[in-house]
DNA sequence: TAATATTTTTAGACTAGTCTAAAAATATTT
DNA sequence: AAATATTTTTAGACTAGTCTAAAAATATTA
């Protein structure tokens, strides 16, 4: 049985790994564990004996088979947990996320497969990030920042790049929530904001710090 | 923030005093802990400290005020949880104790107020024990095990004594479910085995083993 | 009430996970 | 290539929670 935090290691270490590329390097596990270099080096040899990742002093580390099968069961933990505090237990988008870090814990594969079937399998958490199959397969659709689309370019709302509070309750706020259809009206060349219409309803203004954290799937 | 080792001490020592009286020792909280006798002194000093309980060196520990409330908030966890588990995911009533043991420690007041709210608010778990219910009060009922009842009487079965997989799910083969009525038809005074009848159905035999640990509320 | 048995506490040690400070390795700049 | 800066590792220490072995207190029996 793995502990909370060796769990939470291998999951920093997967999401790291999925961004930056092949091998992470011990700094960057420490900023995200909130913890010291010296501390990562310690659990990191401590998890590559149990074979869960790859280490060689000084070269980073990469997760082993095994361990990206376990970082993927609770991203899959997560989701589903997400999912459930939001479609059964009316929580909001940026209330699910604290409660699903503890919840992601809990052992007990015939729970985890219960509660997919309960939320009907879904396939995407509350903000739009994919949840790994039974199989830890897990589906991949290209999205677009908001940022990156042109002039008359049509997107649906299918993720969120930052996934604090205060960003999502601001999305909220500004209608802009999952599957809302929007039209990049035009930029500004002076601060890089963005006018854009949201399907229904009047063209807004947005900031580029927006449009570069809130992805859509192409349309039209 | 409490641990999850201070939390099974304190409701431990709650289920303790529940039956054995007031003043709980510490060989019987190391026996349910399944630890030491040295081991529980130091976390009794901790949790004194703590002003969870009271401690007195030689004469055992009686939970306060504060105690009393967590254990009750715990035990308000667990039932909830296993109710879940029962009603929405339909495990067996077997099943749910373990993963409630787990889910118990989620520290989250909304997250239990609104599955309460999500389960309809329910006055019982899967094995007939009662609800706390948000502001600590547990509802109880006057239960008879069926061993205590006279011939003729009927009762309703509404706990069990025992909550081990092995015995519950030696009930359901039995028809000996929650919410069934039986009749005492005659005891044995070899062995004290009984026969009786369950609403429905013919009269059957049942070890007085069996007739301990069942619960009863008496009808008629 | 004295001897004996049982329960409880203390003392000291161990592991997991963390930390700080300093040494060693690697990367960058001159 | 040498000097300097940065990253990473090691060494040693700390806390929480546990253990065993032995001492101290309490309970039971003769
Ligand atoms: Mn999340
Ligand atoms: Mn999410
Ligand atoms: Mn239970
Ligand atoms: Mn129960």
């Amino acid at each position: 049985m793995y502990s909370f935090t060796e769990e939470n290691y291998i999951k920093a270490i997967y999401k790291l790994q999925e961004k930056s590329g092949i091998s992470v390097n011990t700094n960057a596990i420490a900023e995200i564990m909130q913890t010291k270099a010296a501390s990562v080096t310690d659990m990191v040899k401590k998890l590559s004996e149990k074979k869960l990742l790859s280490y060689a002093k000084y070269k980073g580390v990469e997760l082993t088979e095994l361990g990206r099968k376990m970082a993927l069961e609770m991203i899959r933990k997560h989701r589903l947990w997400e999912t459930f505090l939001y479609d059964k237990l009316n929580f909001s988008w940026d209330e699910v996320h604290d409660i699903a870090e503890q919840l992601e814990h809990i052992k007990s594969t015939k729970l985890i497969d219960c509660l997919d079937e309960f939320l009907g399998f879904p396939e995407n958490d509350p903000h739009g990030d994919p949840i790994p199959g039974k199989n830890g397969l897990i589906q991949r659709i290209e999205l677009y920042k908001i940022s990156e689309l042109g002039i008359g370019e049509f997107g649906v709302i299918s993720g969120v790049v930052n996934h604090s509070s205060l960003f999502l309750q601001h999305l909220e706020k500004n209608q802009l929530v999952l599957g809302k259809g929007i039209e990049i009206i035009s930029k500004s060349d002076f601060d890089q904001s963005l006018r854009i219409k949201i399907e229904g309803g009047i063209p807004i203004m947005i900031s580029n710090e927006v449009a570069r954290n809130v992805l859509l799937k192409k349309s039209r």
